[in-house]
RNA sequence: GGAGGGAUGGCCGAGUGGACGAUGGCAACGGUCUUGAAAACCGUAGUGGGCUUUGCUCACCGGGGGUUCGAAUCCCUCUCCCUCCGCCA
């Protein structure tokens, strides 16, 4: 969620901004409610206020009505308060009178709060909805295109180009071959989408998961989180995921859980509502977790294998930064997930993506991919986002700044490091041999029981 | 799943319709004292919104709704925690 302040003082700017990211945010309408909202606020608080000192008074009276009424009944038993019963009794109808008529005018202004009361939960509903869809504003150095063909591609980094003196092999042949990758009996479970790793296969997902959250949390520096896996709708919210991909979500139809499609959206909940101190800051933290989306939209679209399933896993790094240091946050991250690839010893190539393919949360976003020999293509690893305060706002996370004074909103990065299924396909396809057999790579051996070749 | 008990400021804990944004204690910060520290004493301290912004004001006692002139306090509802029973890997 961007700053309303923001919305209100330079309303032009930021339709220029969104219009970069090729985005039709209503911000007139949002404008024109917060104005609305803050006349309501400014005459309902006045009439609040005159309320407030209205009970006061009636407190007052009220205080002195009972001792009155006390003295009365002493008085009636025959006691001696310094009164005759004749004179309380009169001072006390008195009082209820007055009492009474006071209540009047507090009670018709409370009639006009509850009117305005009910005006402006639905101006802020409103404003709240139309917020929700309003992009984050991208960062200058993010490359303006409205898709991924305006996506600037560096050159291929790290492992040359692997060659073969053979007709390398797609993972969807070695793997059934190797008996380590299962389709037909996948889709005998769950249907079309859905594979079984078995044996080595299985293994080597494993060792991929531990080497990576190894070198996260022992050279990288992150924390460890194991998160649940099923969370509640918030979350997504806070997170950017909603109102935008409710379709992509895999959601329980009694209770309010919703699977996650990505840690992140729990790594954005872990200090929602928290303010920290400035001390603590950044937080990294890492978690591995399977990952469930629909994909309804990609029906038909990389179909043949496991690049793109309902369920994946995936390590992901998450980080909570001040305002001043997420962009140096972002450049370590890309490079983290980049030491990943490096250790692999994969071929890999960074890319900058246009405005109209970042995440409506991001600023800025580096994807990262590996080339698969089997496939022949470059597939996507890892996506790293600076997603500035947007989703530290929706999800409350503040900060105390050092030297004192008004909290601030935390920034926050994500970055996959990495998704296991395309690291699994270039593991495959890059290591595989003329026999079918395929070469574990040195750093994930002592994660395989020193298995060096899978055959 | 059933029955009961809870949720109050950073923490502990009072408060069951009226001067309460909230007693008290601990922790924190500033000061006095001290060569220094501790102790003691004095003082400051929450978050957010609005405005005509050295200030005024509104809201916030788990969330939401209601009763009332007035709600931390009463009612409804939801969430979470605890205890007991049942069930289960």
């Amino acid at each position: 969620m961007l700053d309303i302040n923001l919305i209100r003082e330079k309303p032009e700017w930021v339709k220029e901004q969104i219009a970069r990211r090729y985005d039709q945010s209503p911000i007139d309408e949002i404008l024109a409610g917060d104005g609305r909202r803050r006349e309501i606020l400014q005459e309902v608080e006045e009439l609040r206020r005159q309320v407030n000192e209205a009970s006061k008074q009636i407190g007052r009276v009220m205080g002195t009505l009972k001792k009155l009424e006390a003295d009365l009944q002493r008085a009636e038993a025959g006691q001696d308060v310094g009164q005759p019963v004749e004179a309380l009794r009169t001072q006390v109808l008195a009082m209820q009178f007055n009492a009474e008529e006071a209540k009047e005018k507090p009670r018709e202004l409370g009639e006009r709060i509850t009117e305005l009361d009910d005006e402006l939960r639905e101006v802020e509903e409103a404003l709240r909805k139309n917020m929700l869809w309003v992009p984050n504003i991208p960062h200058e150095s993010t490359p303006v295109g409205p898709d991924e063909s305006f996506n600037v591609i560096h050159e291929p980094q790290g492992a040359p180009i692997p060659q073969f003196d053979f007709e390398p092999k797609p993972h969807w042949d070695l793997g059934p071959a190797l008996n380590i990758l299962d389709f037909e009996r996948g889709v005998k479970l769950s249907g079309s989408r859905f594979y079984l790793l078995k044996g080595a296969g299985a293994r080597l997902q494993h060792a991929v998961i531990q080497f990576m959250l190894d070198m996260h949390v022992q050279k990288h520096g992150y924390t460890e989180i194991y998160p649940p896996f099923i969370v509640r709708s918030v979350n997504f919210e806070t997170a950017g995921q909603l109102p935008k991909f409710y379709d992509n979500i895999y959601r329980d139809a009694e209770e309010d859980f919703m699977l996650l499609g990505t840690a992140e959206i729990a790594l954005t909940n872990v200090h929602r509502d928290e303010i920290l101190e400035e001390a603590e800051l950044p937080i990294k933290y890492v978690a591995y977790t399977p990952c469930f989306r629909r994909e309804k939209m990609s029906a038909g679209k990389d179909v043949r294998g496991i690049k793109r399933g309902h369920q994946f896993d995936k390590v992901e790094m998450y980080r909570y930064t001040t305002p001043e240091t997420s962009f140096a946050a972002l450049e370590e991250m890309k490079q983290e997930a980049i030491d990943i690839c490096e250790a692999l010893g994969f071929p890999y190539r960074v890319l900058e993506l246009a405005t109209g393919d970042i995440s409506y949360a991001s600023v800025k976003t580096y994807d990262i991919e590996v080339w698969a020999a089997g496939c022949g293509e470059w597939l996507e690893v890892s996506s790293a986002s600076n997603c500035t305060d947007f989703q530290a706002r929706r999800a409350n996370v503040k900060y105390r700044p050092a030297e004192g004074g008004k909290t601030r909103i935390v920034h926050t990065l994500n970055a996959s490091g990495l998704a296991l299924p395309r690291v699994m396909i270039a593991l495959m396809e890059n290591n595989q041999q003329a026999d079918g057999s395929i070469v574990v790579p040195e750093a994930l051996r002592p994660y395989m029981g020193g298995i060096e070749v899978i055959r």
